[in-house]
DNA sequence: AAGATGACGCCCG
DNA sequence: CCGGGCGCCATCT
């Protein structure tokens, strides 16, 4: 079937290890799209049963607002990933691609 | 077709 | 650290 640029994000999402996060930016281009980082967005928003919470902001800020980035602090601390104020250190949490 | 919208990113002051 | 400005691009008025 064919894979759509969503998919492919998806996909690239689907990757990241539980503990470890990844940032909009860098998943657009893990999965084929450099540039495309809104993009990212719109697929974490249709698809299901990804991991959402593991995709952050350029240098490990949280960018989602209220209620949602409250869940997705819970979420990501449940996990073992440690956050200072909105940020979360990316040398120590940050997915590397391989 | 034209303008507005974002869970974005990068650079500059 | 904090704004402000600009580029980006699928989707939605």
């Amino acid at each position: 079937m064919k894979r759509g640029m969503f998919s492919d994000m998806l996909a690239a999402v689907r990757r990241i290890p539980k503990g470890r996060v990844s940032t909009y930016g860098d998943i657009a281009a893990a999965s084929g799209h450099p540039g495309a980082a809104r993009q990212v967005v719109w697929a974490l928003r249709a698809g299901e049963g990804v991991p959402w919470h593991r995709v952050v902001g350029a240098g490990g800020r949280i960018r989602l607002t209220g209620e949602s980035g409250f869940e997705q602090r819970l979420r990501l601390r449940s996990e073992g990933v440690a956050i200072t104020g909105d940020r979360i250190d990316l040398k120590v949490y940050g997915w590397v691609w391989k």
